[in-house]
DNA sequence: TGTACATCAGTGAACGCGCGTTCACTGATGTAC
DNA sequence: TGTACATCAGTGAACGCGCGTTCACTGATGTAC
């Protein structure tokens, strides 16, 4: 048994490939996405800045890695609520989870969609983590509305994705606004946007 | 009459002020608002690069002079809409016209709103523009459906800028949406959450 | 169970880069007399 | 109309910084025999 090998400094890291990734969100939280530097990933991790190399060709990738991570996160949380019965309670539900996302998430929520991750093409499987957390909008907008989900589906994620920015970027603050931004309020304004049918 | 002066090198530049402002609407146009330095507005303005701080204290106060106009803009284009006769095609013009806006300048619209402009709260120019442009869509939506201007302004302006951002981020590319993404879809979007009354 | 050896995942020094900001300076402008 | 001089708006060198990436290296791991 080799449980005798202290914890602190094994040379060989075990999982720093994911060890990195969880780096990456904490200092997303604590500093948000503008400082986000790949040597500051190595620190946060506790290991030299050319460690990264061998787990990700560079810095995009990294990014791109965490981006997919966080948007497969938003995925479950959107199937989640789409579980209700009734469709409109579904697409409320959506809203205000997607929402509650970004607000939780902020750094994450604009690396995923923001330009600091450049040429988002290049990575297929965020790409497809992103189609797919669409998709759970498009399904329950199809139940609600059959023959026209593109379009509302479109509408109520424009409506939340909106709402989310304007709350984390601070944009409601001293403006005449109903209440403070939280995910409550946005399933109020979604009701705007869904009425019962 | 000194107009024997050659153009291009006055040792005094005239109204560099201006002129970097200027300069930095160009860079955005071009590189986006990511790179946008100090260093590089005062090239594109043909200035070393320490003039700028005789009329900015700072990177930050340059960017926030760039914010503003960008927002004074936006709120031109916004009153212009707002002074359809009909309160909802008013709020559906606004809708049109913010989207187009942003599309039109996007890395501006980034900087408008996002972190790349710290503490926004210091600079009340800046503050007082944002505002201004909010309470065209406020104003609208207190005709449209008095009693509840906030809720439906928020709402509208939640949608407007969400499509928007989702626009300009290429978000959309690849998804299965009615149509490419322009200031026309978003009147049609817009036309979901503005029931006619 | 040993031993030789290939492979792997780290290290740390070094590279070149562009940045924001400061500083002493200098050329141009405008004003007092 | 001149001239002395204060003020202003530029210049260019220099600072320290942290970055992404590369490189030769070394310690640890695992496998063949």
């Amino acid at each position: 048994m080799s449980s005798r090998k202290p914890p602190p400094k094994p040379y060989h890291h075990g999982n720093l490939h994911e060890a990195l990734l969880d780096a990456a969100d904490q200092l997303l939280a604590q500093h948000g996405a503008a400082g986000l530097t790949l040597r500051e990933v190595a620190r946060a991790a506790g290991v030299s800045h050319a460690a990264p190399y061998h787990h990700f060709a560079g810095l995009d990738e990294l990014f791109a890695a965490v981006a997919e991570r966080s948007f497969l996160q938003l995925g479950q949380a959107l199937a989640q609520a789409a579980q209700a019965s009734d469709a409109r309670e579904a697409l409320l539900g959506i809203c205000e989870a997607y929402v509650a996302h970004a607000v939780a998430h902020p750094a994450q929520f604009r690396l995923m969609f923001g330009p600091m991750l450049a040429r988002k093409a290049e990575y297929p499987d965020f790409a497809q983590a992103a189609r797919a957390a669409f998709l759970q909008v498009l399904d329950a907008s199809g139940r609600y509305a059959p023959g026209q989900a593109a379009t509302v589906a479109l509408a109520g994620w424009s409506l939340a994705h909106g709402f989310a920015h304007l709350a984390i970027d601070g944009a409601l603050e001293g403006l005449p606004v109903p209440a403070a931004p939280d995910a409550a309020m946005a399933r109020q304004l979604a009701q705007w946007l869904l009425v019962p049918r």
